[in-house]
DNA sequence: GCCTTCTGGTAGAACGATTAGGCACAATAT
DNA sequence: ATATTGTGCCTAATCGTTCTACCAGAAGGC
């Protein structure tokens, strides 16, 4: 009467032993239907509700999965959280959150928590200055794990956006549209994903002639792309566009651009990254680069489904295109750089 | 080398039994220093971490703590978890999120499985419509739960904001400043909340004279914001000023003003609520009723460890007053009605 | 009648930890 | 020398479930 009901208060009520309930409930094993239904019978009239962990720990089986991530706040990362558990509840998963706030510490503690209440599988954005000790543990427990965003690691699957490819695409429009003078603002609080970003505005700025470029740095926060679109107009008074490493940045950049009495687009092209939102509805609209989150999130469950399907195939990396979506940041420069006059 | 290690394995590198290492691990029995040494050393080496379900199973104890809330994406909800991990974290608890997006059907799927997988206590922003039966789970189970935000059952632990009189103040400062024709605008996805904050409003309404008021329906979100704000002008005019249910639907509202070549402030009086980080930075910044979400976790995570502390005490409702924070969004009519003539 | 096969179930060990109780051995008391 | 106390560690039982046997009885083939 009193204590949750087992295994064993179920078996004694239906007047069978333990493992036949068990079997019966799990429809293994060969069972009569006059035993089945006494059982069925039994377990529905005591409530009884199956502790997973203790099933768990005899079968090795594990259906619960974690997801650590950098920055819950960032509302691009919500939406792929949504993605994703879309995706892993459908098959019987369940999927629980944690926010490392980009702290190698609280990770390190959130990982060994991970651990210990014995999750089966791992989606996770490293956080910065991510410790090799961190990456030792999952594989010393042999967690089926999938990076995300960040690829820091060869020997774990990643699923990703293509930066490189993206940022030489907004490079790409924005020298289009006639611009020489292009500067790269922003990111430093996500260094792997900025280096790649980098390398793509880089790569288009020396094919087309445009020089090595200007990296401006600061951080990846709308107040960090105010400062800095200030400052750096300060500085460098002729620059025509920006390639932003991130919406927040490009949306500070333009807000700074309207308290200094000038028009983002007219006076200077913006281009962001990852579309969110906000970036549609601002004034004016943001030209950036568009991933879905929705698809980025069902990507990477999948991705980790294959892993615990299949723990020794050799690592995979997923990684989805940006889109350029033109809005109204981007327009040909004020005073167009003569490239080939006559 | 292959597979976990357990405290077989850390007992047999250091050469004692698993009991022992046992022992020592948790600090209990009589251990001598020698041994403690060598069995720690081992540990380390092995990258040991216990099993807390294999624990929990044998001892009772469980250290793990649902957080069950309704949309992830809020940046408002983002900051409370924020301060809800810190404190339970530091009791060495672990906080698993998930994330209902107001689906009833999604959170009992989400209760059921925090139940099954054996969760110690949970923090529960309730669903939309959420049937009788999630309520009576949790209650047949004996799961330590406090509610967050809507408070919709008085048998259950509460910790949330005092609606009512922050919207009061809002209509107050706005009945200050001159202001009579005040509609209250948006928050029906939130019907909980959103009834205690109408009521703050009609009751400062009736209070000053100002008649019963104007309540206009519209979602939460940004774009709802701004498209209500442009059908409100069209069916009222005369409208003079706003307070809003959230931070959001005002920025939209304010938003749409700006694009209709208005001024939020000058032409138009907007309060919002919750003082999001946004709210600061927007343009016009936005006056708004500020609570701290880092405060209000601390409060909810508190809440919820006197209650697994003692499990029989009477319900508790702990509610954290809003501040009204004046910033660009507020000031007198422009064409002040005349209420004293003289 | 004896051996095989199938059916429907049971017994017992195992998962990884905690807990209670017990057993050597040394130090001290009688 | 014997009894008493304490120290330091180990053996065995246990939590709720699943998995690997194995067993009893019936049916069928020779």
């Amino acid at each position: 009467m009193s204590g949750k009901p087992t295994l064993a208060t179920v078996a004694e009520k239906a007047g069978v032993s333990v493992p036949t309930v068990s079997q019966v409930l799990r429809g293994t094993g060969r069972i009569s239907e006059q035993t089945r239904d006494k059982v069925l019978k039994a377990a529905q009239l005591l409530h009884y509700v199956p502790d997973s962990r203790a099933a768990a720990m005899r079968s090795g089986e594990n259906r619960e999965i974690g997801f650590v991530i950098n920055q819950l706040m960032n509302p691009f990362n919500a939406e792929v959280v949504s993605g994703v558990v879309d995706l892993l509840e459908a098959e019987g998963y369940m999927v629980s959150i944690v926010d490392t706030r980009d702290d190698a510490d609280r990770q390190d503690r959130q990982l060994q928590a991970f651990i210990r209440h014995g999750r089966g599988g791992l989606l996770w954005v490293p956080a910065m200055n991510t410790p090799d000790a961190s990456f030792d543990l999952l594989a010393t427990h042999g967690i089926p794990t999938v990076t995300f965003l960040r690829h820091v690691r060869p020997e774990l699957d990643h699923v990703g956006i293509r930066n490189a490819e993206g940022t030489a695409a907004a490079t790409n429009h924005l020298a289009d549209l006639g611009h020489c003078r292009i500067v790269y603002l922003g990111g430093t609080g996500m260094p792997i994903v900025r280096r790649e970003r980098i390398r793509g505005y880089r790569k288009v700025m020396s094919e087309r002639g445009l020089g090595p470029g200007l990296i401006w740095d600061c951080e990846g926060d709308k107040l960090a792309g105010m400062d800095a679109m200030t400052a750096l107009l300060q500085a460098h008074p002729d620059v025509t566009a920006l390639v932003c490493n991130g919406d927040m940045v490009a949306l500070g950049a333009s807000l700074a651009l309207l308290r200094l009495g000038l028009q983002p687009g007219r006076d200077l092209s913006i281009v962001g990254f990852d579309d969110i939102q906000d970036a549609a509805v601002a004034t004016p609209p943001l030209t950036t680069m568009s991933v879905s989150p929705q698809k980025l999130g069902r990507r990477l469950a999948r991705a980790l489904l294959d892993r615990i399907e299949d723990p020794t195939m050799p690592p995979t990396v997923s990684e989805l295109t940006a889109r350029l979506v033109v809005r109204d940041t981007t327009a040909p420069p004020a005073r167009p750089v003569q490239q080939k006059p006559g």
